[in-house]
Parts: structure tokens; sequence; C-alpha cells
DNA sequence: CTGAAAGCGCTTACAG
DNA sequence: CTGAAAGCGCTTACAG
């Protein structure tokens, strides 16, 4: 059972050696072995016997040459760290593998906008991109329509012609959790950001202000947190530390509302919510652990990959459809982390 | 500029695009796009522009067949939910890029032991297979061992021939998580295990178990949470729901440690460390915040992979070197959810 | 240093 | 239904 071709480095077994054994021709296990092709029942039986003693499979990197699309698709993923992206990429590989597709996966620093890894993303002739909290570079955009493959943006725009962006309700949640603080009688509003630059974070902010002023709060004051634990911490710290502190802070990120809370909490020993009410955006699933008990506004992982695909397939069909903007659809989630309306 | 070879479906530039446009032959713009070897200054400079203008990338899939390695290494996770498994992603995919691999991602559920999915690992004929927070079934190992490929498991072991696996100070972990209890005044422990049949799981337990033992405790208590959030919700009511409730829980990880938490602190109204000392495993960055302050054992997820990649070229050199089980070292990470040693 | 040619392991018309 | 042959886009001896 030891002996191998070459003692080391035994290649695995080809459509060649099935054919072989079976004695049929190479096309004929070729059929066998893709759908829909005209195979007879009896070389068939013979290939499929053959294929599995000697353990063969087709050579995915072969049929991706031939038929010049590999079925994978790349994954660039910004903050891995962040559970929503978690989940993200976990409802891609599910959703994704129902057709037979997998990802190749790319984690990018989304700060430095280093492109030289994102050659490769094209260099693998991967059948689409998808980019998930980071956003798409003009060079990147550009070289994936020169080579028409389909770009797809979650929960991050850009003005990039051609790009595809698929994300939650984030004016209309920013006016839902301004009207939701407005009733629980706050009066002095925060907002935390993930970067200025944030198209998402902005958007969530206009809303939030928007209806702030419309009901007479002109006093909103915002930070950024960069999107990680410490930024976020930093932020609370400053906002918090002021004499004139806020009593209702808006976060762009549940992942960032968690840090607010320690610092509040366990740092400035303030109570949520009775002192400051915090809210966050995502509605992953942490917020509803007891510990933070966080409101916020739910965007679906599942359901944004699902829109991203659907318009990837819709791109791979026809690669001149324009570049489409879609919104999915989430609501409030109301839990224990802000005061609640006040009757 | 739009005018494309077909309306859809344009094809990008293959080498021998870039050879006519730079009036070379296409082996030469094979050479000059694969390092060390001889090309002249000339007719580089040539093709490169060439290349340029193309917006050439060398096809990875086609160079993957002809030199017989992908440079993609398949990826099998369990439990990306867990922010220590999504630390192993993340440090993985860091970590091979420096060598210019890429992840082939597949996300698996631990409890099915469906390997239909595993198939398509083996089909992309990838250069090693990594398994994170997922035991290699036989069949997996048996295909790998067929074909040649590296296997090593992070975080979980298997008696398979061929398998090696990298894991932490698992018995070592148990042993010095009970002295540190013992020193803490503890009477009554219990220990949260990931499943039964998890090998980690139950190294870790017998460490626990000895060491407590060896000091006159055989009243330990214990119960699995199946490495999810609810499981271990349950497993802590139904311990701490006792008359005779431990004083002290180990947690074969810092997840389930959460969940453990909450449900003491929040569900049970019970304070910790004071009327139950909690302990985790891993030390993942969730378990410093300051609504957790875990006490933990560390098992660094960088270390984890570093030594995963190092047995995984090895491999790769050697196919027939025996397998190997590494352990990484980690340390008691003292915060605030145990009590300390009395003085 | 350079080019022609064979080969990597598949798919896919094309005849039969 | 079946097989021979060309082709997918590269790499790699082999001559020159």
């Amino acid at each position: 059972m030891t002996e191998n071709p070459k003692s080391s480095g035994q290649r695995s077994a080809t459509e060649k050696d099935v054919a072989l054994l079976a004695g049929v021709s190479q096309s004929a296990v070729s059929r066998t072995f893709s759908a829909g092709k005209s195979v007879s029942k009896a070389t068939r039986a013979k290939v499929i016997q053959a294929a599995e003693s000697l353990g063969f499979s087709p050579n995915l990197m072969a049929r991706a040459l031939a038929t010049r699309h590999s079925n994978i698709v790349a994954l660039v993923i910004g903050h891995l760290e962040n559970p929503f992206y978690a989940q993200v990429v976990k409802q891609l590989s599910e959703q994704l593998r129902k057709s037979g597709k997998h990802i190749l996966l790319f984690t990018s620093d989304p700060d430095s906008h280093d492109n030289t890894s994102m050659d490769a993303v094209l260099s693998y002739k991967v059948d689409a991109v998808i980019l998930a909290g980071v956003t798409a570079t003009s060079k990147l955009a550009e070289k994936c329509k020169v080579s028409g493959v389909p770009v797809v943006q979650i929960n991050r725009e850009s003005k990039l012609a051609g790009v595809s962006s698929v994300r939650g309700e984030n004016f209309k949640a920013g006016e839902r959790i301004a009207q939701f603080l407005i009733a629980g009688g706050h009066t002095n509003f925060a907002f935390i950001g993930g970067t200025e630059a944030s198209t998402v974070s902005s958007t969530r902010l206009d809303g939030f202000r928007k209806h702030l002023e419309s009901h007479g709060f002109h006093n909103l004051m915002t930070a950024y947190g960069y999107n990680t634990n410490s930024g976020a911490a930093t932020a609370a710290r400053l906002l918090l530390g002021q004499d004139d502190r806020p009593d209702a802070i808006f976060c762009a990120s549940d992942y960032m509302a968690f840090a607010v809370s320690d610092v509040a909490r366990r740092e400035l020993g303030l109570r949520v919510p009775e002192q400051v009410s915090i809210v966050g955006f995502d509605d992953v699933p942490e917020a509803s652990s007891l510990s933070y008990d966080l409101t916020t506004y739910s965007q679906s992982a599942a359901s944004l990959v699902e829109a991203a695909l659907k318009q990837m397939d819709t791109l791979s069909i026809n690669p001149s459809t324009r570049q489409r903007r879609i919104e999915v659809h989430g609501e409030l989630i109301i839990r224990g982390s802000a005061r609640l309306p006040i009757l």
C-alpha cells in the first residue's frame, strides 16, 4: 500500500488514469463527471468504479482553465474581529456552497490603501469579487471592469462606476434612532462613526442629524472610533469626559458600542441607560447578550449576502448591467441599553 | 474605450496578447512574470509596458496547472462566531500572504459529519489543508494521504495517522487553573467542556481533575456547552441551579465563559467572582473587555498558526515526515473573574 | 538571453 | 453514446 510512483509528491489520479483503468476514453471520464453530458449507464458505472478505486476527483483548476470560470469568488474582508463580518463570511460561505461555489479569502487592512495584495485577487481569475467592510479602490474597480469581473460591496459604498453595493437602511435607521431617543427624553446627543470617510457612517449620521434638527436639537456631538475597540473607547472617553456629556450615544456599529458601553459603565461608573443611553447598529449575536443588552438597528448579514449574490449573478449574466445600490430592510431592536420612550 | 471583443464576457489579456504587443515570444512574457528567470533588461521593459497597457496579470489557475502547485491552502473552519477562530483566520491569511499563498475557505458545521463539501477541498488541488476547530475525518485524512496533501489541525486532535496537530498547553493549563483556584480558596469545582468527544476538552479536564484530586478534591462536576453560546448558557444554568452549586467553573473556551458569566451574573444574580469564579481558555481580545474581565489561559492564535504553517512546510518538503503533535506555550492570564489566591 | 514545442488536466465541438 | 483532437493559459526543458 505504500508503493508510490515517486517516493514523495505522488500525483493524484487524473482522468487519463481513470480512463485507462476503466477501459474507456478520457472524454468519457470527463463526461461522467460533468453534469448533463451523455454517457451510457454501463460506461458511467465502469468509470465511477475506476474513479473510486483510484481516489480520483476532477482537478477543478484544470476545469476552470477549460471552462473559463472557476466557481470561486474572492472575498475581501476588512474587520474580521467584528462579529458582524464574521457572520458575513459564514453566510457567504454557506450561501455560495449551494451553487457549488467557494471563497478565496483576502483579509485587508482597511486603513492601509495597500493594493498590492489586491493584484492577486484578479490573478486568480475569480468569477466575482465581493468586498465586505472594505471600499473598492478605483484601481481594483477599473481592473475588474476591464476583465469583466463583477464586483459588489457589502456595507460600504463608493462612487466608483460599475461597483454595486448592498447595505442596510442607513439613513432611515439614523432617523428612527433619533426619534426613539427623543421620545425617551434625551436631550444631549452624540454619534460615534467608523471613519470620517465612510459613506455608510455619514449616511447614518445624516439621518440621525436630520431628525434631531427637525425637532430642535442642534447640539449633536460627533466622534470616530475607526471601527476598532480601542478607537471607540477613546471616542467614548472623549465624549463622556466633557462637562456637558451626552445622555445618548448612537454608535455606527455594535462592535464599537460594546467598547463604549464598557467605558461608560466600567471605567466611568455611569449607569446605562439611566445616565447615558447607548444604541448600536447591526444587531450582532452579542448584542443580545445579557451583559450588553444592546438596543440597536438590525442589518441582517444573511440578507445582505443574499442580495449581494443576487446582484453578482445578474452582473455575471449581463456585465453591462448598471451598478445598483441595494438597501436591505432592518428594524430598531429595542433592548435595555437605551431609555424607553416616556409614555 | 467601451469596445469589447464580445459585448459581454470580455476575456482578460493573456501572455499571448502581451507577447504580440511587445513583439516578443510568449515564453519571454512568461519568464518576466516568474521570479528568477533570465530575461534581458530590454525585453523585460517592453513586456512590462505591454502588460500594463493591457491590464495583464498572469492567470494563476493556469500556472497552478503547469507547476502542479496552486499556492492556495484550504482552510476548513468550524466556529467562526467564536472570536478565537476569527483570529485564526486573520492570522492565517496574514502569515500566508508573506509567502504569496492564499486561503480557500470552507466553513464547516462541526457537528454534522457531512463530508460531501469536503470533496471540494481536495478537488481544488490545494497545496495543504488546515483544519481549525474541526476534527479531520478519516475519509479526508485518507484522501489527503493518497494525494500527498499535507493536513494539519489547529486546536483539535485526532488519532488519525498522518494528521499533525497544533494546540495549546491543554493538560498543563488544566493543572495550573486548578492550582490557582485551590489557592483562591475554592472548594466546589466544575468544568464546562466543548463536547464529550473533544480530545482538546478532555485533556484540559484531565489536567484539571488530576491536580484537584491530588489535592483532595474529588467532587468535580462536568457539563458540556457544545461550543455554542446557548449550549454554554444551558450548562451554566444546570450547574449553578443546583443546591450545591460550584464556586469555581473552568470553561474550555472564553467564548463559552462569556455565556456562563452572563447567566451567572445577569440571570441568576450571582456576584463574580465573590460567589462564583469563572475561568476561560484562549484569551481572546474580548476577555480583556471590562465587562467580562476574564481570567483565562492564553493560547495565541498567531503562535498556533505559525506552528501550523511550519509543520505544513515540513510536510510539503517531505511528505513522509511523521505526524507531529505540537504544543504551543501559553500562560494563565489573571484578571477579575476569579478570586485571587489568599495570602 | 530567446523562441518553438510539449505538457499540466480538463472541456467541448466534431465525426462517427 | 463515444473517441480523437484542439484548446484553455501557463511553465519548462531544450536548442540555439
